[in-house]
DNA sequence: TAGCAATATGATAAAGTTATCATATGCCTA
DNA sequence: TAGGCATATGATAACTTTATCATATTGCTA
């Protein structure tokens, strides 16, 4: 019985904003920018993090809508489009206290 | 330069519990609960999935504290545990209507 | 306009995740 | 307690994601 096609592509997308988050480099920088706008190399130096591991993750940040650019010259800042992203991250914190130690130990997703 | 430990276990588990969101047969199994708890042999009814695919994802949910089993003879009901799941489940919608489009072309994360 | 600094892009090997198949366990009821 | 239904678990091949390397592009500034 096929499903409804509004119904699957909704899963679709949650499923593309979930995965967004659900990457150690994609979250160091959302907590950055958590703080301020920073550009690529900025974010480089405070992570460790190589350049184009960098650009690549934020294209997929920009291309999910949570970090918005400005053009500043030679540099491009980045920034956290803070009015959904936010308030998602905080209400997770709550969540998070309460289950780490079984999320340590999921056995289906992998803990590295 | 090392990052603080902390910081980073935080980062880990932040990425866990969004690995858990980020799949689609656990996404499908969170919408069918938020409408009311349900054995493993409803939600393989309802989505069509195979019951060890269903089992081996309960699990997951399990662990990472979005369901709790009630166990009842033969069955076992799987419940969503609503006090943060289902608020953020709806922060999200938000988000996904307003960036549909760019989410489905992110080039990172693959749409299928 | 040449050269350099900042950032982006493409290809690919390695690592991680998923569904599936086969099988195991647990709990009823006759 | 034997048999069957409901659910769980382990191993593995197919698929997806990731970081990396090499290279391209863009915009300053001398």
């Amino acid at each position: 019985m096929p499903k409804l096609q509004q119904v699957y592509v909704m899963d679709n997308l949650h499923r593309l904003f979930f995965k967004a988050f659900s990457n150690q480099t994609r979250l160091e920088i959302i907590q950055l920018l958590k703080k301020k706008p920073l550009t690529v190399t900025e974010i480089c130096e405070k992570t460790g993090f190589e350049q184009s591991r960098v650009s690549h993750n934020l294209r997929c940040l920009e291309h999910c809508g949570f970090v918005k650019i400005t053009q500043n010259g030679n540099f491009r800042e980045y920034a956290l489009d803070g009015e959904t992203i936010i308030p998602i991250v905080d209400l997770f914190e709550k969540h998070i206290q309460k289950y780490k130690e079984r999320l340590e130990n999921c056995g289906v997703i992998k803990d590295d």
